[in-house]
DNA sequence: CGTAGTATTGAAACGGATCAATATCTGTGG
DNA sequence: CCACAGATATTGATCCGTTTCAATACTACG
């Protein structure tokens, strides 16, 4: 499947008939609360597994942040296959396991009070995530600053008030608004490891 | 295994040689940062699973909090036993993808700003989790507050005021430290739902 | 019954949210 | 290719709630 940017891939609470990987591209999923407000619950990488059904129903929606191609395959059909093949039920609950230590680091990110901090872990994960291209110093940021902060669970000025500070302060600049470059690592590790 | 209040049953960055399930008392997992602050990640209760390792290694500390049991199995032998028995390794996975979406709604939890609601929505997931008792209108919390603050990314203070506002506002009693009672259903759904 | 750990309450300060104004970017059509 | 419009992002001022520090009260265990 290829999908353009900003295509909703499925919308939360509708029947979970596919579950999907990604193999190219970068979305997010996301959940609209009563507030009004929308709740970034994960961006997803090449490699990730997403659509994992919840009583049959998708819990949140998924949107294509760029271009993206994906793999599909109908929940019934891989479940039936998971339960036949322990080796590749096994891979998949490797990645299960991996998404749940994803889903507790999260949990720590959010749970900083600092918004300096939270925006370094999160171009930490972002680093690590992309770890290809690690040579390469400049990191992407496909998401807006809107979608990163509703996923750190700031408001978009303070988003925007913590690359400003950690520009001013030397540690990480800003080329552009989906860039970033580490320039003084060892305050960076200071930010994004001392939780 | 049968561990009595307090005692450590891992230690953070130890072999991970056991998977443990338990079966009966509270537990709660953590971890010390490096701040000498003290995240609390996780309260254990009956049917539980703990002690996934990354990297050979337990990430967190498991203490029980009351007395406990517990079954153990070393990983290896847990490992074999599930890449043969594709059954067994479901049950596992649907284990795994359990604690994927816990893991999620603590982060939700965790990323509301105000203490009131988050405390209600401690209160509620504690409530579903001993539903057995469900009719028994009151809710135990054996842990202390200051574990509820480091579960909650709060200040015990502000643990201790929370309850108290929903004390005073009619609608949850606390008869003792270690027990709640929801006496406004109407009020506290709307604030441990209102994401 | 006393002591140490645990919990509550009060006052002041800090930091993020919000509201508001301005700036910058992106994509579209002229 | 440029200009324009709408979306996106930055910056400033003020407000509100949590944190912190400090003092006091409670509880559990020896």
């Amino acid at each position: 499947m290829r999908v353009p940017a900003r295509s909703v891939v499925y919308r939360e609470q509708t029947a979970a008939t596919w579950i999907f990987i990604n193999t190219e591209g970068v979305l997010k999923t996301f959940k609209d609360l009563r507030s009004g407000r929308r709740w970034v619950t994960a961006f997803l990488f090449p490699k990730d597994v997403f659509g994992l059904a919840k009583n049959g129903l998708y819990v949140r929606t998924a949107q294509a942040i760029t271009p993206a191609t994906l793999y599909r395959i109908e929940s019934h059909a891989l479940i039936a296959l998971l339960r036949r093949d322990a080796e590749l039920q096994f891979q998949f609950l490797s990645k299960v396991t991996h998404e749940l230590r994803e889903a507790q680091r999260q949990t720590i990110v959010v749970g900083r009070r600092d918004a300096v901090g939270r925006v370094a872990m999160f171009i930490q994960q972002l680093e690590c995530t992309c770890c290809d291209r690690h040579n390469a110093r400049d990191i992407e940021l496909p998401m807006s600053r809107s979608d990163i902060a509703s996923y750190l669970g700031l408001s978009l000025e303070s988003i925007s008030r913590a690359t400003a500070k950690l520009q001013r302060r030397g540690i990480v600049a800003f080329p552009n608004r989906h860039l970033a470059r580490i320039l003084d690592r060892a305050q960076f590790d200071r930010l994004s490891k001392a939780i």
